[in-house]
DNA sequence: TAGAGGTTGGA
DNA sequence: CCAACCTCT
């Protein structure tokens, strides 16, 4: 019987790329089977399931032993589906990034521990991607009614959380499974940060809601307030938590309700932050080939940089040495961390796109390879967002000043003191572009793009 | 269907 | 104000 080869795999990846399991696949030692969380990918090309059940029965029916699932924590998943393929070995190949490296010890932990309480749900989203439609059947395109009627489907449900899901017990035919974790190289120009990781895994991440939930002036009450403060750093910073299901978003909307919805500023606001995640992930899930493509064609014509000179400047800035302080906290905070603020994501996407002029993919991928967090669906039609090709009509003409956002969202310079320690000398670079002039250059490419002139 | 509205801006 | 396009009901 062959092995089952589980992928806990970054979506765009193939087996292929993972010398060690390619060679095991050659072999006939394993059978391949790619657990992906949550949106699929299109060219992946294999059959879909959505739940644990779905699961199992695709398998069966899968001729080649590929498998695509839609599904949220691998410590339900991996010992059913072992159990279900009499599996003596199970791999665990890493995800891309320091968190995945992590998380997979942990899973490989969790799964080898003999207390198998396991906690999981199907669907690491609210609602399930694909699930909320337009009275005519298609996906909504556009935020704010996706977000009415995911609002009022949930009200609907007052927050539920689903049931907790009790796992196989690990083992096949009352054999251990044993466990091997595939020295997955990360392939080629995939560098790791080697950051100081925060904590993974589910207590850590209810610890930190609870604590989220009562704090006083930076927590979930006053999250409109702060949001944009990076300074403050006032944001939950679960967002890793929930990237690998180690918490489910109806525990924190449930949290929320109270019984009679979901009350104050703070709270409705965070509550439409994971309406967006939940967005995002639907949009990919019915577009998959906008995880890297422009989701509006229009916008493929547009004139880009992506010469050896266009290299050098996506370089600098992938360094955060653009000169622009902001800017470069930013990418020095998530070299450092595998993080960065919101805020500050938006500020050097937009620099990246309308400064620099170069694909928004560029910075995806980067995002991608550092973030903790990063997840295609948000990562990417984030970037989207920001180069004007994705959901939202943004006018071309918002172009972000990093100077002006700087002044507004770190007025005091706390923010980039603390991640850019040069700043305050002589060895601080000056500023790579004349943002004026890069703004112009940037409607006038925009321009040409929408046929006027 | 006509009309309202659209995350995050800049000057 | 920019400039003026989709999306949605």
């Amino acid at each position: 019987m062959a092995a089952v080869s589980v992928m806990w795999f970054r979506r765009d990846l193939r087996v292929g790329d993972h010398p060690a399991l390619a060679a095991a696949v050659e072999a006939g030692d394993v059978l391949p089977l790619f657990v992906v969380d949550p949106v699929l990918m299109e060219r992946s090309g294999a059959p879909r399931a959505a739940h644990l059940h779905d699961c199992l029965l695709a398998l069966r029916e899968s001729t080649d032993g590929h498998l695509v699932v839609r599904h949220g924590d691998p410590t339900e998943i991996v010992p059913a589906l072992a159990a279900e393929t009499g599996a003596e070995t199970v791999f665990v190949t890493r995800d891309h990034g320091p968190y995945g490296r992590r998380r997979d010890a942990e899973v490989a932990d969790r799964l080898r521990s003999d207390d198998r309480k396991l906690r999981g749900v199907g669907c690491n989203y609210a609602l399930e991607p694909g699930s909320v439609r337009k009275r005519d059947g298609d996906p909504y395109a556009v935020f704010t009614p996706f977000s009415r009627v995911w609002f009022d489907v949930l009200a609907g449900e007052s927050y539920s959380v689903p049931g907790d899901v009790t796992a196989a017990d690990g083992t096949c035919d009352g054999r251990p499974i044993a466990w091997t974790t595939v020295d997955g190289d990360d392939p080629p120009g995939r560098p790791d940060p080697g950051c100081e990781l925060p904590p993974a895994g589910e207590a850590a991440a209810l610890e930190r809601w609870r604590e989220y939930l009562v704090a006083d002036g930076r927590g979930v009450r006053d999250y409109d307030q702060h949001r944009d403060d990076p300074a403050a750093d006032a944001t939950s910073h679960l967002s890793p938590h929930l990237k690998w299901g180690a918490i489910h978003p109806r525990r924190l909307l449930s949290d929320l309700h109270a019984g009679n919805g979901i009350r104050g500023d703070g709270p409705r606001t965070f509550a439409s932050e994971l309406a967006w995640r939940d967005f995002y992930a639907d949009v990919l899930f019915q577009r998959p080939a906008t995880a890297w493509s422009n989701l509006n064609p229009k916008m493929d014509t547009m004139r880009l940089d992506r010469d050896d000179a266009a290299r050098e400047l996506f370089q600098q800035w992938c360094d955060g040495r653009t000169g622009f302080p902001i800017v470069d906290a930013g990418m020095r905070q998530l070299l450092a961390t595998g993080w960065m603020h919101n805020r500050v994501r938006m500020i050097v996407a937009s620099f990246l796109v309308k400064d620099l002029h170069l694909p928004w993919q560029w910075g995806a991928r980067h995002f991608l390879d550092h973030l903790v967090d990063g997840d295609l669906a948000s990562n990417n039609h984030g970037w989207q967002w920001a180069a004007g090709t994705g959901t939202d009509a943004a006018p071309y003409f918002r172009v972000f000043n990093p100077t002006r956002q700087f002044e507004r969202y770190d007025p005091d310079g706390d923010y980039v003191r603390r991640w850019v320690d040069d700043f305050d000398t002589d060895r601080y670079p000056d500023p790579m572009v004349d943002h004026a002039a890069e703004r112009d250059e940037a409607l006038a490419r925009y321009k040409e793009v929408s046929g006027r002139s």
